[in-house]
DNA sequence: TTTACTTAGTTGCATAAACAACTATATGCC
DNA sequence: GGCATATAGTTGTTTATGCAACTAAGTAAA
């Protein structure tokens, strides 16, 4: 179903993902105030080891939606901090597995609570119902585009 | 009303702004195709300019959520582009005026119909009350967290 | 008019993104 | 084995973001 009546000013705030602009700079502000020093996007990878450890470089760019050199970089700088450690794979030496450090493990419990805080301000006088369309209608446009 | 049910895979794809992110990538395909050389950023700040020539870079720093200093290095390069140029304003001579060249005036057509495009590939398969209700959400979340 | 405050914009620094070009390792086929 | 190809990851370049510190210009009050 085309939607060819959009107007010119809706159109603009689905282009630019203001909303998701918003939660991304409040987590990271939540997370500065409980003294978390990572960036919102050291978390997304972060997100995916607590969930799974010793991921490949590979698989995180698959996780987070993010390229190659995005995730080379992020893990350097997640590996200056001591929070991971890449190993190479001893089946193939092409691939590094990346492991959390004890230091990255214990951030787990602390961001998860910042993160679930910060999705409960962001959906205060929300319905659940419409929680669940929004969510449903930003997963179709993710996967018409993909 | 909390939210609290949330389980993790559910909250990380809200946190991420996974749709957009992808929106905003194959807006920038989409130029590229059609011989538009601006970047969707580059695009947001003229889209408003479009709609009202001359704003102050503080206007668009209201109109697109960015800080003062990313308009600022926007605007350079929209310059640099020969997009745009500065005009101190005559009453107030800390404030610049945005004006659009010609050559900035004539991208209007050409990339909203791109936009348009691009929206309506990205909404194939939802139905306009779901996007209605989408675009609420996110209008909440926005007004909770500004 | 001088001092304090506010507002508009710029600059410096660190982090991150997209894209292209690159290296190294693995696989498949002759 | 030797060659072509595919895959995993890195590096270089340009653009953009957030934050803090800064300059310049306007405002208001003593």
């Amino acid at each position: 179903m085309p939607n060819n009546q959009f107007k010119k000013g809706e159109l603009y705030s689905f282009m630019t993902g203001k909303a998701s602009t918003a939660i991304a700079r409040r987590l990271q502000k939540n997370m500065k105030q409980s003294g978390i020093d990572i960036t919102v996007e050291q978390w997304s990878v972060l997100y995916h080891l607590w969930k799974n450890d010793g991921l490949s470089q590979q698989d995180l760019c698959n996780a987070t939606f993010r390229d190659k050199p995005s995730i080379t970089r992020l893990v350097d700088n997640l590996e200056k901090l001591k929070l991971v450690k890449r190993v190479a794979s001893k089946s193939d030496r092409r691939i590094n597995q990346v492991f959390l450090t004890e230091a990255g493990k214990e951030l787990d419990d602390k961001t998860m609570k910042v993160a679930n805080d910060t999705l409960n301000e962001a959906l205060v006088g929300v319905t659940n119902d419409k929680v669940d369309i929004a969510k449903e209608v930003l997963q179709v446009v993710y996967d018409n585009l993909k």
